[in-house]
DNA sequence: CATGGAGAATTACTCCGACAAATCGGGAAG
DNA sequence: CTTCCCGATTTGTCGGAGTAATTCTCCATG
C-alpha cells in the first residue's frame, strides 16, 4: 500500500495545489495556510460534522507539511471550536452549534466561497439587535473626544468615497469611535467580529459591482443624535442604517446570480 | 548556562507548581494547562498588553514542557487574539481591544480570579441587548416542538431547584430551547458564549452563598409570552429576568467583600 | 547632518524521528 | 453474560537541528 493508489495521489496533488494557492503574505505562515485550507473545507460543509479527519501523519504528508505545522493548524481549529481530537478516535469535526461563528477567521472562511444567504440574514439580525443598542449607549455616554473623533471620521468619509480604501478606513474609524463612546469592552469585542463580517459583505457587494447608495446622510443622522445625547434617536438612526445595508447586500446577492 | 541563577530558578519552580496545580481531567492536555496558565496571566493583567513573553526556548524550559507543547499553547492564545508572534520581535500581548472576550475559554480565564466588576457590568449590558431580542424572535418563530422542549425544561426546573446540578442543566436547556426557537445560528453561537459566562457568574453567586430569588415565575412569564406568540411581551419578560439576574449578581459581589 | 542600504543578530518557524499516553475493541477468563 | 485485560491505533509530548523573517546597527553616501 505504499505507492500509487491513483485516486489518493491525485487528491494529494490537488490538496498541495490548493494549499500553495492560498496566498500567505507577510505574517501568514505555513500553519496559517493549512488552517485556512482545513477551515474552509469544514465551514463550507465539504467535511461534514462528525466526520473524521485523516490521521495526522497521513494528512500532513498529503499536504506536504511537517506534522508540527499540521498539528499547530489543528490547534487553531480546535481553539475556534471547529474540531476536537482524542487519541484513538482521531480528530472529528464538531457540530455547528459548537463553532465560534463570531471569530474573525471563521467568518473569513465562511465568506471565502459563496456566502450562504441564511448566514448573511442571521448576521444582519444580530447587527439589528446589537448596533442600535451601541448607538444608544454611545449617545448617553459620549465624551467630547469621542464626538471629535466621529466628526473627523465623518469628514474623511465625505472626502474619499466608500469605494476607496481610505473611505472604508474612515467608515471603520467612525464605527470604532462610536464603539469607544459606548464604553463597553465586551461590546467592542463583539463589534470587532461583526465589523470583520461587514468588511467581507462589503467586499462582496463591490465584487457584484453594486454600490447604489450614498451612506453619508445615514451616518450624519447617527452622529447628530449621538451629539445631541438622544439615545432613542441614535438607536433608531442606526437601525435605519443597518436595514439599508441589509437591503443593499441582499440586492447585491440577488444580482450576482451569474 | 545550565544551573542556578537563583531568581530565575525560584520563579521557574513557582511556575511549574502553578502549572501542576491547574487540574487537567480527561481531555485537558498539557498544552491546555499551559494555555490556561498563560491565558490567566494575560487576562488578569499580570502580563500587560504590549509586553513581550520570554522566548520560546526559555519559557518552555521554565515551565518544564517541550517546545512543541508550549508552541501549541501559544497558538491557542493567538487564535483567541490574546497574543501575536513575529520573528525577532517575539510574542507580544495584544491590546485588549483585540481579545476575543466572547470566547468561552477567555471568559473562563477572566473569571478564574476575582471577576472584574466592570467586566460583569459589560456582560450584562450585552445580555440586556441581545437576549430580549432572542426572546422576541423566538416568540415569532417558535414551533410546537420548541414549546414542548421549553415546557419540559421548565418542569424540570420546578422539580429540582436551581441549587442542584440537575436544576442548572434544566435552566440551560430552557434557554437552549428558546434559542433554537429563534432560528438564528449566529445568535446561537453568541448565546453559547454568553451562556458559559452566565454559568461562571452563577457559580460565583453560589460561592457567595447568595441564592435569594425564585427564578421560576420569571421564566414562566417568558414562556407564556413565547407560547402566545407575543414578541414584545417576551422581550419585556426576558429583560426583567436579566435585570433581576444582574441585581442578584451585583449583590453577591458586594456581599463577597471578605 | 540626514538618509538610505547592507549586514549581523535575534527570534519565531519548520522539519524530523522517536517515544509516551490515552482510548477503544475484542478476546479470554470467570 | 459479565468482567477484565491486552493489543492496536491515534493523538500527545519530547528534544534537537536547521531555515526564514524581521529588526537593529552601523557605515557609506548624499
Amino acid at each position: 500500500m505504499d505507492a500509487k493508489k491513483p485516486g489518493a495521489s491525485a487528491r494529494s496533488d490537488a490538496m498541495v495545489q490548493r494549499l500553495a494557492d492560498t496566498p500567505r503574505g507577510s505574517g501568514r505562515r505555513l500553519r496559517g495556510a493549512v488552517a485556512h485550507y482545513l477551515g474552509c473545507a469544514i465551514v463550507s460543509g465539504e467535511i461534514e460534522p462528525g466526520a473524521r479527519l485523516t490521521g495526522e501523519i497521513a494528512n500532513s504528508e498529503a499536504l506536504n507539511v511537517s506534522r508540527s505545522a499540521y498539528r499547530e493548524a489543528v490547534q487553531v481549529l480546535t481553539a475556534k471550536g471547529l474540531v476536537a481530537s482524542k487519541p484513538k478516535d482521531g480528530t472529528r469535526v464538531m457540530p455547528r452549534s459548537n463553532w465560534n461563528l463570531l471569530d474573525p477567521l471563521v467568518l473569513a472562511w465562511a465568506f471565502s466561497g459563496e456566502p450562504d444567504r441564511r448566514f448573511v440574514k442571521d448576521l444582519f439580525e444580530l447587527r439589528a439587535l446589537v448596533e442600535p443598542g451601541i448607538a444608544r449607549l454611545a449617545a448617553e455616554r459620549r465624551s467630547k473626544d469621542d464626538l471629535a473623533a466621529m466628526k473627523t471620521a465623518l469628514a474623511a468619509m465625505r472626502q474619499h468615497t466608500l469605494a476607496s480604501e481610505a473611505g472604508r478606513t474612515a467608515d471603520r474609524e467612525f464605527h470604532e469611535a462610536l464603539l469607544r463612546a459606548a464604553g463597553n469592552e465586551v461590546l467592542m469585542s463583539l463589534a470587532a467580529s461583526i465589523g470583520s463580517a461587514v468588511n467581507l459583505t462589503t467586499q462582496y457587494k463591490q465584487r457584484a459591482r453594486a454600490l447604489p447608495r450614498d451612506p453619508i446622510p445615514d451616518h450624519v443622522r447617527v452622529f447628530d443624535a449621538v451629539a445631541a445625547g438622544d439615545g432613542e434617536a441614535a438607536g433608531a438612526a442606526m437601525q435605519v442604517l443597518i436595514e439599508l445595508a441589509h437591503h443593499d447586500t441582499s440586492a447585491a446577492m440577488d444580482g450576482a446570480h451569474d
